[in-house]
DNA sequence: AGACATATATGATTAAAACATATTATTAAA
DNA sequence: TTTAATAATATGTTTTAATCATATATGTCT
């Protein structure tokens, strides 16, 4: 229940403050790809490697990663298998031959998209366009 | 009629491929704060700025910039008059303290993206997180 | 006159994000 | 030993944003 709190004052905050900036969801389906594509994973290992990525708790949308996982396998970009061997039953995650090239388009625009902010940030501090 | 039916046809394209990745949209509060930061300017202008930006023109939604302009004058961002003065009319736009307050935390922001950017690059070259 | 560029704006639909909550099982600690 | 916390997956609702389309007016060029 703590957290929950605390997520709650996180948000009440930035509410205030009026502009939300792009939030994490967006990043969530490339980051999925990304670390499928180095193996087999499922969603509460998934959330706790955005973490990793360097995204604070409290903007991870815990929901939006698996309807993103369950949206991406009904569309042949990953495919997954129930696991009921361990302690606890989980739904494991493969990228499939498809994945891995929805995977590659990300990345050639996430290259894009980086020139972009630094062009961003180079006129802001000063430089030309 | 020529533009808008080429602007169709792409976006018939992006629906049949399936990720549609992110919009330019998110992109047009800060980049306007930006140029207003160097000077007065108006809509029709920034959307040539966007340009320069690096955006292509199929990808800027012209109403997106209007909407953005007249909420962020709302919130107080920024404020503008109609200059009336040369062959046309035009609403011209200047950033505010409160505008360029807004405008720092972005960059703040957007550096914060561009290292997320590059450490999932990174990852995907087969770096370490 | 007709096409194209400049200039601003809004209406409607669709998609996505944000927020909240539900459920079940397991382990740790008071 | 029952409470709390963690592991694990999932969905319902509401709010916001994006997409697409269209309206309008004036000026310039051929």
């Amino acid at each position: 229940m703590k957290l929950k709190e605390l997520k709650n004052r996180l948000n009440e905050k930035e509410k205030g403050c009026d502009f939300s900036l792009h939030r994490v969801s967006r990043f969530i389906q490339p980051s999925i790809l990304l670390f499928l594509s180095k193996g087999p994973s499922y969603g509460y290992e998934l959330i706790e490697k955005l973490k990793d990525l360097g995204f604070h708790e409290e903007s991870i949308d815990i929901g939006a990663v698996y309807r993103t996982l369950r949206k991406l396998e009904k569309e042949g970009f990953v495919k997954s298998l129930w696991k009921t061997s361990g302690a606890r039953r989980k739904r494991v995650y493969q990228i499939t031959p498809h994945g891995k090239t929805l995977l590659r388009a990300w990345v050639k625009r996430i290259k894009e998209r980086k020139l972009a902010l630094e062009s961003f940030i180079d006129f802001y501090q000063g430089g030309k366009l």
